[in-house]
DNA sequence: TTGGCTCTAATGGCCTGACCTTTTAACAGA
DNA sequence: TCTGTTAAAAGGTCAGGCCATTAGAGCCAA
């Protein structure tokens, strides 16, 4: 934010619902898509913001307030506080995609059919593009599963395995969706009551690591597929009794 | 909002950072995902919800203007006016990739790259899912197209062409994708500047349609991968020059 | 020197109370 | 019946204040 002394936010004509803290926001982002901000650069404090905009304090709380919402800034206390531009995080998705199941607007099933059809495409190109340096981080996860005990930790586990894989496609955007998608199922995994299913899944995990190192595209998908589903079938059974416990109470 | 005449948000907790705005969110949250809320549901006013729980109405706002950055409620002005919890919409995964994009979190060659794979999804789907009558509505949507001369008409039926192609797949995760990506680039095509590629479009649409009603998903499939390729060769063509330009100027 | 100690200023979090604009419904008058 | 006026409700904004947290400055004692 360069100081501007010149009148900056004199809107006195707001024909449309145009708000003021809105407009802020708008002035931000476009910063931020200018390359005039950059993740790390700190917002003036708002007091300041308030100075330099002329408009109160309060405007330019709300307005940080849904610029951290967005997920574009986090704020800090103290003296060297304020509000600084974050990079991008998978959160963001997940939040939103979480918000759209309690509304209704998805359903689970819908969620982990998407998974499964782009799980393959995560494991397709981790076969064609991932590196011997990768694979050995995905050993190294499993072997790494192998000692968990805990419901919590073998849940971690799972999701290095899952982000690992995902990040060897190079495509942060499907990386976003199997972090979301992760960190969503994961809720369902720290409910209390949920029941381990560990058998296989180390098995499942050596299987897979073998095919997708002899690049073995259709083997890897189809072992990716049939474990997913089995760890599905097991959230739907679970999340469905649970509903209808709710139901029943 | 159950009126709570306890003291109910006194967090004398110094260790965690939860603010009174967060702990109404969390609130109206729970509600949603317990099902005492629905989308059309309209919250008290935001004085009313001040006298309620006991905070002031700076805070209320706070949490009010959260859940709407979130895209969980909408407002409006005057009597009879408030905020109304509605449907999930693509807008919000939308608005977090731009963001993101904004951020360079991710590229848009990675949400083009994306995109093709996860057509190639829609399109399997829709070829084993699709009803006739969906089909007619595709077809009805292509005939549009014949007719329009804007570039914005011609955005608008592609985005319609898209939209009900993924509402044919029956999943509303991969929809919201496919519209989110639509809209991003949407973006391109209505900077000025932006150069028409019209010639093969409306072929390829034919094609397309006749591979999908003859349920012929890899042929469908490889229609659609091709015209997406030289949409997305076009749009980063356009990209980079824009870009260019600005670091020149 | 070093390890704490307090003090202070900066900053976000929250509050009170007021005024404005927009919107709708109720009402009065033609 | 229609139309214009009015009043109430609701969000949008402002001004100013106090509190809690934090990091640094300076000081003091071991």
């Amino acid at each position: 934010m360069a100081s501007e002394s010149s009148p900056p936010f004199k809107q006195q004509r707001p024909i449309r619902g145009q708000r003021a803290f809105e407009l802020i926001c708008d002035t931000i982002r476009q910063r931020l898509s200018d390359g005039l901000l950059k993740p790390g650069d700190k917002l003036p404090a708002e007091r300041e913001l308030s100075r330099q905009l002329h408009v109160s304090r309060a405007t330019i709380r709300e307005a940080i307030r849904s610029l951290e919402i967005a997920g574009i800034v986090y704020q800090t206390k103290g003296v060297k506080g304020g509000a600084f531009i974050r990079e991008g995080s998978p959160d963001q998705i997940a939040k939103t995609l979480q918000d759209y199941m309690s509304l209704g607007s998805i359903s689970l099933e819908e969620l982990t059919e998407a998974r499964i059809f782009i799980q393959d495409i995560v494991v397709q190109l981790a076969v064609e593009r991932a590196t011997e340096e990768q694979f050995a981080t995905l050993r190294r996860i499993v072997e790494k599963t192998r000692a968990v005990t805990s419901v919590q930790e073998r849940y971690s586990c799972a999701a290095d395995f899952y982000r690992t894989l995902a990040l060897s496609t190079g495509n942060r955007v499907l990386g976003m969706f199997v972090e979301s998608v992760t960190q969503i199922l994961g809720r369902f995994v720290r409910t209390p009551g949920y029941p381990t299913l560990q058998e296989e899944l180390l098995d499942s995990r050596e299987r897979f690591l073998k095919l997708l190192e002899q690049r073995d595209a259709e083997g890897a998908k189809a072992e990716m597929r049939t474990h997913l589903n089995k760890i599905h079938a097991h959230v739907h059974k679970f999340a469905g009794s649970k509903a209808g416990k709710e139901d029943a109470s």
